[in-house]
DNA sequence: CAACATTAAATGTACCTACATAAATTTGCA
DNA sequence: TGCAAATTTATGTAGGTACATTTAATGTTG
């Protein structure tokens, strides 16, 4: 459906706005669509994120420094996300050894089953984007970079 | 710069994956200027938002379901957004004498002298979308709207 | 007309971001 | 060595989203 349509505004100042206000939207939209996938889980969209970076690190354990490294919002606060994964059993925090500033952090036995069944149940594949062909995906990607570079 | 420098995750699954979290990251990143540029009048971006929706009314006033039907964000809670700005006295809320359970919303002076200042200082035009040409934003908007269609 | 359903807004709860600040530890260097 | 600077995590606060529930007013219908 196209944009103007989605947000009932049927016109725009240009072009410009237009695409800055569908790229938005959109990015909402799959957030949330991925929202409402992980919910029968018990996971927000953060905590599943962390979770992906602690497998991928397991055995070895991440700081709480490695996980805003390898966020997608370096802003968010990791530490508070973890809070809740360790409630939830997912994950283990004990002080690093080597440097008792940091914190190391793993995945545990659930927390693993737990991102398998989630797999399992297909949830993780990139939604909407499956709508484009792979020429698309490209132009895409190509047109997102261009956005953020500086002027 | 390309994503995979921005997160610093050179590899991805596929190219879908990868234009997924492409668009996720470069809507954050346009969000965050834009709040930014918004700080030093003291609005965030969904109360910036009502407040135009407010100045396209005017004088007429709006109920919290026209703001809600018009916003970007459906679920998010336009009621407590209008409370900040009323603190703010941007704007007033009064009993609808038709229909005693909606409220009307208007935006004040200070409302629209403050839309105004932060027009004239240039915050509002689209950012990052200005590096693209007018061919590529137009494909930018069919990719984004083709996105969103439904399987 | 009275009982019930519907509508409009507000409120409660859990979690999130953004940003400032604090607390503990380590590092570097005079 | 000793003390200031830097590093690492945690916490405080304001405001936002998502979703369920509540409250009040209005419609509807037997």
């Amino acid at each position: 459906m196209r944009i103007e349509d989605e947000i009932k505004q049927p016109i725009f100042r240009d072009e410009f706005q237009k695409a800055h206000i569908n790229l938005l939207y959109t990015a909402g939209w799959l957030q949330l669509r991925q929202t409402a996938a992980f919910k029968p889980f018990g996971l927000t969209l953060p905590q599943f994120n962390i979770l992906r970076i602690l497998r991928g690190q397991h055995p070895l354990p991440a700081t709480v420094a490695l996980l805003i490294d390898r966020m997608l919002d370096k802003t968010s606060n990791a530490s508070r996300i973890v809070d809740r994964l360790e409630e939830k059993q997912l994950v283990t925090r004990t002080v690093c050894p080597a440097n008792r500033r940091a914190v190391d952090i793993r995945i545990t036995k659930a927390g693993l089953d737990l991102l398998d069944r989630i797999e399992e149940a297909g949830v993780t594949n990139p939604g909407g984007i499956n709508q484009l062909t792979p020429a698309e995906v490209h132009q895409l990607n190509t047109l997102l970079d261009k956005i953020r570079t500086e002027e």
